[in-house]
DNA sequence: CGGCCTTTTGAGTGTGTTCAAATAGGGTGG
DNA sequence: CCACCCTATTTGAACACACTCAAAAGGCCG
């Protein structure tokens, strides 16, 4: 991990270079060091001190929890532009890694807080993590494997920038422990999709989804 | 519905009659009107503008999504004590509904936010309901049938004040569409528990837990 | 080119689902 | 208070989707 040692700072104001984080429409400011994360380096993990936000310049990150046993349940990625880690307990309930090479901005929460009176800019980051939350149950609850992938897929570009051709960022299994599936399953079905002509994947990471309006109707 | 005519003052201060809502350890206070919803009756809907916010007195009620197709997805239960309706955006994301007959506090939220400055005590209120989301994306990607019906046991048990022998609020269809089952599964498990020792039905509503740490152990 | 890890594919199994029917429970009216 | 009805729940049997275990194929990096 290594800390630059200039300040950045981050607004929503003026666009930054082209590949780094697309800008999210909101006012939050995030006064902090930029630090990289190696692929697979936890960012913080379950229990411990919940002091530091974070935001997502490029890679990307996977949060998640692991039962006793380990089983593991990917609770959310995060992509360029997201901020994460916002918690109102003092300690982490989830474990937070990069999936790839990573760049983030950290700064302390009370920092944040100090800047913008009751740190209302942050309860709004934590509020998207609620309303995915949601939106994950119904995913976990009630769909069927081709449903959630198509959802996943669907999702993924629209926060990726929209483009119908992209790079998943994630393993086989990440995907499989977020949809509450096997890495076979995942597989499989990718592979069907590909077969019906929904998607097209080169190589495992590359994928291309072909006709977006009919994955969207399998997501019913 | 009937309406009170007297505003019902809901405070986290002085301890009220016994039956009726358990002290939340909170600050939270709601200045409105006690309304009285009928079993099944519509609290809000999907889509509804979000002005209020409500406090449960006695009974229970569901929040919960439907797909297109009809499948329905049960967010939470909230029981005597809890606040909900607390919302972010404009509209509500879910529908809210009485599982029996029910008493609730109904406030505006803005009457709410002007009397405690943010409107923190309310944003605290929506962070539950992110934790438990949380905790229940947990529960339907990576448990068994089992495992499911035993942590919604104890769940409940300890939200209805701990007694380890009480009335389930909500059907085996409500419970189905909370922990992402079928009715049938859901009967079937709860019948196994009952064999294996775990649990005692006397009525489909009346339950007791007859070994609660073996039930805890259940869960993974 | 070789080794290692990830992904894909195959075959068989199992948990939970589906469809169907029986039973139990709760409410109502006689 | 009892009989009846209606709905909710339980039980049964067969099926299906996703899982497990196993092996082959593909990628990536040295």
């Amino acid at each position: 991990m290594q800390m630059q040692p200039i300040a950045a700072r981050f607004a929503g104001g003026p666009a930054r270079s082209a590949d780094v984080a697309q800008p999210n429409r909101d006012d939050f400011r995030l006064i902090g060091v930029t630090k990289h994360f190696d692929r697979d380096q936890e960012i913080f993990s379950e229990g411990d001190r919940a002091d530091l936000v974070y935001k997502v310049v490029s890679g990307a990150v996977r949060s998640c929890r692991v039962l006793a046993d380990g089983r593991r349940q990917i609770c959310d990625f995060y992509l360029p532009g997201d901020v994460f880690g916002v918690e109102f307990e003092p300690t982490r309930r989830a474990t937070a890694e990069a999936l790839v090479d990573t760049v983030l901005i950290v700064a302390r929460r009370s920092v944040v807080v100090e800047e913008f009176g009751q740190g209302e800019a942050l309860w709004r980051h934590a509020l998207r993590d609620l309303q995915r939350s949601q939106d994950h149950v119904l995913t976990l609850g009630r769909r069927s494997a081709t449903e959630r992938l198509a959802s996943f897929l669907l999702d993924l570009t629209e926060r990726l920038g929209g483009a119908s051709e992209f790079d998943l960022p994630m393993s086989r299994q990440d995907i499989a422990d977020y949809l509450g599936l096997t890495i076979e399953t995942v597989s499989r079905t990718l592979t069907q999709l590909q077969v019906q002509g929904f998607i097209q994947l080169h190589g495992c990471r590359h994928i291309r989804l072909a006709r977006r309006a009919a994955l969207a109707d399998l997501c019913e």
